[in-house]
DNA sequence: AACGATCGTATCGCTAGTCGATACCATAGA
DNA sequence: TCTATGGTATCGACTAGCGATACGATCGTT
């Protein structure tokens, strides 16, 4: 899972005490129920007596709380005001906020904005459009950089080599039957989207969607996330929804 | 800020090492800008070197990123994963999405989840309607208890002696000229509540809105959260608005 | 250029904070 | 009643982290 093993290893600076504390909540990233002691201890690798110590640490600063039928532990409501305070820090978001919803009123379809972050990228904000259910549209939610339509628009910003790399180290499970999985077929896709200023995914991560992408980069041409409009192939086709909304994208994420 | 420091000292389980890494990320709360080492040390009450160790290991584990032009550190990514963790294992959370959606389609307008925490209420799930801008329209943000609809729906479900100590508590400051301040107004807006079964806020938190809200309760009857349904003035009187939409929202409170 | 202020980074000996084994007290099912 | 499993509490030993200090870079100022 990490391999910066060797810098932690060697970082005098690094407080192991910090991190199992923020292992004990990355568990239920893994495990996303209620959990015991004893599975917390299992769960980060350490013994029950500091599981014990940790989780009433982080009970007491609300960043643990106990499931309804005391049948274990779940994660707090502390960590929303967390992710509030990045979402409100975060400059790109600031500025994407009017410009995300500017698109919403006039693309009419589900608009985000995820942040670009190696070999995944995450949702910061969406803006449903009609139905939409469930946690796929929930912030904070990752999806795999190589088969995403935002990936792909950010991968094409970086050089071919970088881009390659990240592929690579990318766990490349279908998650569709269109899922496109070889390295090679994913990088002709990148070189596509680096072409047309945008990147295009067809039911890669489920079946009946088409989602288009437009990177947002900093003022050295780093990647830093995508804007995607995401649309049903029962309303839409192919070159109908990449004609439309194309221009869209990208103009959206230039005033970025 | 806290007044549970009694306990905490005498906690023999309890971490410092981790309570001050977390009051590291707080921080960012009172201080929504980049913070250099120093200004982290100071905010988190702690020494330069403290600041320096606990950065780096947030640092190394996505908790904390520098800010673009090195002037600083920010929140990291790793925060949105946590606060997503935080609503998929929320079983109430799980329940609510489809509710809300519904509900959202049928009174298209505005609507929200909150959680209710004693003296605030926090927003975890936002379906926003038309314009609506930035961070108003972002889960995890925090409002008082006591002027808000939500708030005040949850208080009608506690008996009158813990609501009233919840009021009292509360930092009572005038978000509008319409925010009621006064402990026995704002009870008896909560008893208001209790009988209709649904609590109404008009411009108390911002001009021009009006918002109504029902409470979502477990089935000890104790508040967890509230729907709430928020509008514009400008297109609805006050009458027509709760006449219309207070049985939808009741009725989705209901059904969790 | 030389200066002082302020930034992030690195070092190191001492001690207080944490470790981890163990015991305790519930509740629940056999 | 017994055993398994849950959360809770205790305590001596030892090591992880404290905090003072120092260093090199990068500024804007004089």
């Amino acid at each position: 899972m990490r391999n910066d093993q060797a810098d932690d290893v060697d970082n005098r600076l690094f407080l192991k005490s910090v991190a199992r504390a923020l292992h004990v909540l990355e568990a239920f990233g893994r495990h996303p129920h209620p959990l015991s002691l004893r599975e917390i201890a299992e769960a980060a690798g350490i013994d029950k007596s500091a599981a014990q110590r940790v989780a009433q640490t982080l009970l007491t600063l609300g960043y643990l709380e106990r499931a309804g039928n005391d049948a274990g532990l779940l994660p707090g409501k502390a960590l929303l005001d967390r992710s509030f305070d990045y979402l409100r820090t975060n400059p790109l978001i600031e500025r994407a906020a009017p410009v995300l919803s500017q698109l919403r009123a006039t693309a009419r379809e589900r608009v985000d904005l995820s942040l670009f972050d190696g070999t995944t990228i995450i949702y910061a904000m969406r803006l449903q459009s009609k139905r939409e259910t469930f946690y796929a549209t929930l912030a904070g939610r990752r999806i795999p950089t190589f088969s995403s339509s935002g990936g792909r628009a950010c991968l094409a910003r970086l050089d071919e080599a970088e881009a390659r790399d990240i592929v690579e180290r990318c766990d490349r499970q279908a998650q569709t039957q269109k899922t496109i999985t070889d390295v090679d077929a994913v990088m002709d896709k990148v070189r596509e989207a680096r072409a047309d200023g945008y990147a295009c995914a067809l039911e890669e991560s489920l079946i009946g969607e088409i989602v288009l992408s437009a990177a947002v980069t900093d003022l050295a041409g780093r990647p830093l996330g995508a804007i995607h409009i995401a649309g049903s192939l029962a309303e839409w086709d192919e070159d109908d929804f990449r004609r439309r909304f194309a221009p869209h994208a990208i103009a959206a994420a230039k005033a970025l």
